[in-house]
DNA sequence: TGTTTCGTACGAAAGTTATCCTACCTTTAT
DNA sequence: ATAAAGGTAGGATAACTTTCGTACGAAACA
């Protein structure tokens, strides 16, 4: 009988925190409202809500944030390329039993894969070789 | 101001439940004793929590069940790769922005793919190429 | 200077997930 | 026949996630 959780484990992101973080990453450390603002371009969140999410990220250790100006502001704390690995880790492993040549069989069997994509992938592994 | 839902999704796997159709998938239509006694081999779950976790995802339908018996036989009513599939999109429009050359790239930006990872999928997009 | 706007903090509430207890029925074995 | 073992059903509950109302302070402005 193995452990049931690890103890050191990272908290992930939940679905409404990774939104916020695709913002962060993308547009860099920015205000409640700047995110906010963004977010309602896709779906309706209230301010407060937005707000409230981001406090609980910055309780956990997900965010930072910068306090000296009345407008906080908000810093992920892992870069965008480590929270990423370690959630397509997770994805791999638990959909693909680690294997990472069963996900991109997967990925390459699905239609909506584009030639596009095959060319670029194609590239990438030459590059590797040398 | 786009629509928060599209009005006929279709329910995604929680965690728990994804651990079950694993099962399921694994070793076909099962009773819920053998799915349970199969996760206990990874950690402790009561026998009575794997039988409501399956009576939940019936009546959500993503098992149907044979109950001619006493011992219910639980199902899973999508194709292992069907599910998969939505899976992975969701993980790749999500993270990657739809792009699967860019979850490629950080796949193979990942100490942790194997040579022979590496390998297998040259050899699928050979294959591909014909 | 007062009022409106914009910010944070706090707490409540609703929804979801995951777990397990209890009750009760059926089958099996003594 | 009766007890034990094994099955399903149906709450109850706890933790977590998500959302937002209310309160209140600071800043901008008429």
């Amino acid at each position: 009988m193995k452990q049931n959780k690890p103890i050191d484990a990272i908290p992930e992101p939940t679905r409404a925190e990774l939104e916020i973080l695709q913002v962060l990453w993308e547009f860099g450390p920015s205000t409640v409202r700047f995110v906010n603002d963004t977010l309602n371009e896709q779906r309706d969140v209230n301010y407060t809500s937005t707000l409230k999410q981001m406090q609980i990220m910055a309780d956990k250790g997900i965010l930072k944030r910068d306090e000296r100006q009345m407008k906080h502001i908000y810093i992920p704390v892992e870069a965008e390329n480590k929270t990423k690995d370690q959630l397509l880790n997770r994805f791999v492993n638990t959909l693909y039993k680690g294997s990472a040549s069963k996900l991109v069989m997967q990925l390459l069997g699905n239609e909506k894969t584009s030639k596009e994509d095959l060319d670029a992938i194609k590239q990438m592994l030459k590059k590797l070789d040398k």
